[in-house]
DNA sequence: AAACTCACCAACCGCAAACGG
DNA sequence: GCCGTTTGCGGTTGGTGAGTT
């Protein structure tokens, strides 16, 4: 028995979307909340996949998402978190509020990978280049191995290679102390071992550095899209959505 | 100015987990 | 417990704009 495909493949959009699309969808989602992805495109009248339009909600539609390029710190925590938790993207997303998997995976891939190959240590096992290419000739121990293959389990190197690299060496001030609040934190090292539910660091809750205001977060769809977010009341996000944030 | 290359990122695809009857 | 359906995740692709020749 094959896999029903997620969408009638007949009649269905695909592509980049229309700003016409993003207000249907965004204007349905704010009326009904995330409900059954399946049945969104028929319900908002989009001629779109179910998956497509999550995906478009998740990652581009979402008024709580911080815009723009990660921080240092933010870089540096995907660093070490990725150390942990290899490319568990969503769940490195989950540590940072307002980030999606695929944004940091787009930025692990065309920034933090080349970033760390010039620093010489290796993207996917976090350990220093020279000591792999040592090690590629002398066949690893079975333990060698598998810490090789599951940094997660090897704390050392997130205190070690990660940090070598000084990370704070490059950070504005700010970034810094941030850093250094997520480092020392252990409770928040503890829930990422322990693959808890998301640690709110208060950094991130503060007004000036951590995530904006929902208006804040929708301004841009001002600037970006060809319609306003007034246009669909976007005065009401402040009750409806964080209802649904909260349903989640 | 045109051709080409590179970098970036939104979006797609397929698989697996989760869910419900 | 089984089976079909839905959702979520991670890898990959393709379009586009910027930079270079």
């Amino acid at each position: 028995m094959g896999r029903q495909p997620c969408c009638d493949k007949l009649g269905v959009k695909k592509g980049p979307w229309t700003a016409e699309e993003d207000k249907k969808l965004i204007n349905f989602i704010l009326t009904n909340g995330q409900c059954c992805w399946r049945a969104v495109p028929k319900l908002a009248g989009l001629r779109r996949c179910g998956k497509s339009c999550r995906l478009r909600w998740t990652n581009y539609l979402r008024p709580d998402l911080k815009r723009g390029l990660l921080s240092e710190a933010e870089e540096q925590l995907v660093i070490d978190l990725h150390a942990r938790l290899g490319n568990r993207w969503s769940k490195i997303a989950a540590r940072l509020p307002g980030r999606t998997d695929n944004e940091i995976k787009n930025h692990w891939n065309t920034h933090i990978k080349k970033k760390l190959l010039k620093m010489g240590i290796d993207p996917v096992t976090h350990e220093p280049l020279q000591k792999q290419l040592l090690s590629d000739e002398a066949p690893l121990s079975d333990s060698q191995e598998s810490g090789n293959h599951c940094v997660a389990e090897n704390d050392s190197i997130i205190n070690s290679e990660a940090h070598s690299s000084s990370p704070t060496e490059n950070c504005s001030s700010d970034d810094s102390l941030l850093l250094d609040n997520i480092c020392k934190n252990e409770s928040l090292v503890n829930s990422l071992w322990l693959d808890e539910a998301p640690l709110v660091d208060p950094t991130w809750q503060n007004p000036a550095g951590g995530l904006p205001s929902m208006e804040e977060n929708c301004a841009w769809l001002l600037d970006c899209q060809d319609f306003g977010i007034h246009d669909f009341g976007l005065d009401c996000f402040s009750d409806i959505e964080f209802n649904v944030m909260n349903s989640n």
